[in-house]
DNA sequence: AATAATTTTTAGGTATGACTAAAAATAAGA
DNA sequence: TCTTATTTTTAGTCATACCTAAAAATTATT
C-alpha cells in the first residue's frame, strides 16, 4: 500500500465535480462541462485531467472525456461526506441558514483529518442527509440514495407528499424557499397543474396556497408520505 | 476602506509567525529566526517579507529584519483566535487530547468566514483559553496577557502554585504532561530544587511527588493561588 | 462526402511560492 | 582596523495552476 501524498485543494476539486457531472451512471464529463462548473478555461481542465490521469484518479482519453477511477471515486466522496457533514453541523450547531453554508462548507471540506470527520459525525449523531436533504456518506463511503424521492414537477394532482431535498446549487432558490416557508419535511399537496407555462398551485402544511414555477418545482425532490 | 484581497495561507502563516517572534515588545524578526520557524529557506522569507512589505503588512528594511504594522498585527490576532478558538472547540467538544489539535488548528486557522468564527466563539460560550492555558483574542483583537503568570522553574520552594499554561510547540512534551497527570488547573508544590542540574522536585494535587527537568519547568506556566 | 461549427488540445505565457548557488552586507574576532 | 564568519539578499530555476491564441480533432449541416 503506497501511502501517495496529499492532493492539492484543486486536485480535490476537480475530483468532486467530475464525481457530480458523471452521476450515479457514471457518464463520461467533457472537458467543457467541467470547465464551466469549475469556472475555468477548457484549456485547464485538459492540463489537470493529465495530471489526474497520471495520479490514476481519473481515466482519460484525449477528446472522449472523462471518468473517475474507483480510486478517484473513492477520493470524491469522501470529500463530498466532509462537505455535507460540515453543513450540516454549520445548520445544527451553529444556527446557519440553509443557504449560508455551501461557500464555508467548499472550504472546510479540504481539512485533512480522519479523526476531525469522523468527530463532527459523532458529534452530530451521524446525520443521514445534510440541510438540503442529500444524502451524507458514511465512513466506509456508502452512499444512501433515497431511490424513493422525484422531482416535485412530475407529482400529480392531490397527490400528497414530503418535501426532502431540494437543489443548493442556487443561493437565490434557498432563500427563495425559506420566504415561503417551504423546508425539508414540509408536507405539500398538488392541487393544480396549469398548461400554459408547466407551474402548479400547491398547498403548504399551513393550508397556504401557491404557484411555484416549473423551474422551482424540478428543483425540489420529495417522496409520498409513509403514514 | 479598501477592501484588500484575502491573504494566501502561505502570507498569513508569514505574519502570524512574525507576530510569535516579534513577542510582546515588538522586536524586529530576522530572516534566519522566521526561515527556521516556517521551514523555508532565508531566501524565500527575502521574497516574502518584500511582498509583504508592499502589501503594507509588515515593514521591512533590507538587512534589518521586519515587525507587523498595525494593520498586519490585526490580522495576526485574528488568525491566532482562529487557530485557539479551534483548538479548543477540538478538545471541548470533539475530545481530541490537548496534543492532537495543532496539526488540524493549522488548517482550521486559515478558514475565511466571520459568522463561522464568531459562531464558534459563542457555541464554546466565549472561552477565555484555549487547551494549552494561551489567551483566545476576543472579537475586537483584544488578548488579556495574564500578567501573572510566571515559569515553574522560577518559583521558589514551598510555594504552592496553580499550573496555568504550558507550551504547546513540543507534542512530546504534551504527552508526558498527560502521562505524569499533569493539566491545567493542577496544583503544584515545589518541594525542592537541586543545584546540579536545576531541577526541581515537585508534589502534585493527588501528594504523588516527581521530579521535573529544569527545561520541562521552563515551558510550564503557573500562577501563585488565590484562595 | 464536403464544408462548417464546435469542442478539445497544444503551445507559449503569467503569478505564486518554493529552491540552490553566488554575491553583498553586516557582525564578530584578532 | 583588518580579516573572517555569519546573515541576508540577489539571480536564476522549478512546479503548480491558471491564462490566451492557435491548431487539431470531432461533430453537425448541407
Ligand atoms: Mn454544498
Ligand atoms: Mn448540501
Ligand atoms: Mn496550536
Ligand atoms: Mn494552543
Amino acid at each position: 500500500m503506497t501511502k501517495s501524498k496529499a492532493l492539492s485543494q484543486s486536485e480535490e476539486n476537480y475530483v468532486k465535480e467530475i464525481f457530480h457531472l458523471s452521476g450515479r451512471d457514471k457518464m463520461k464529463v467533457s472537458t467543457n462541462s467541467l470547465a464551466e462548473k469549475l469556472d475555468t478555461k477548457a484549456s485547464s481542465i485538459t492540463d489537470m485531467l493529465k495530471k489526474l490521469g497520471d495520479k490514476k484518479l481519473v481515466s482519460y482519453e484525449k477528446y472522449k472525456g472523462c471518468v473517475l477511477t474507483s480510486q478517484g471515486e473513492k477520493i470524491a466522496v469522501h470529500i463530498i461526506r466532509k462537505h455535507r457533514l460540515w453543513e450540516t453541523f454549520l445548520v445544527n450547531k451553529l444556527n446557519f441558514g440553509w443557504d449560508e453554508v455551501h461557500d464555508v462548507a467548499e472550504q472546510l471540506e479540504h481539512i485533512q483529518s480522519s479523526k476531525l470527520v469522523d468527530g463532527i459525525d459523532r458529534f452530530l449523531n451521524f446525520p443521514k442527509v445534510d440541510p438540503h436533504g442529500d444524502p451524507i456518506p458514511d465512513k466506509d463511503g456508502n452512499i444512501d440514495y433515497q431511490e424513493s424521492k422525484v422531482p416535485l414537477s412530475e407529482i400529480s394532482i392531490d397527490a400528497i407528499v414530503e418535501v426532502v431535498q431540494v437543489n443548493e446549487d442556487s443561493f437565490e432558490l434557498l432563500q427563495y424557499l425559506d420566504q415561503i416557508n417551504l423546508s425539508l419535511g414540509s408536507s405539500i399537496k398538488v392541487t393544480e397543474r396549469v398548461a400554459f407555462d408547466e407551474s402548479i398551485m400547491i398547498e403548504l402544511d399551513d393550508k397556504h396556497k401557491l404557484s411555484l414555477s416549473k423551474k422551482v418545482a424540478e428543483n425540489i425532490a420529495v417522496k409520498f408520505k409513509t403514514k
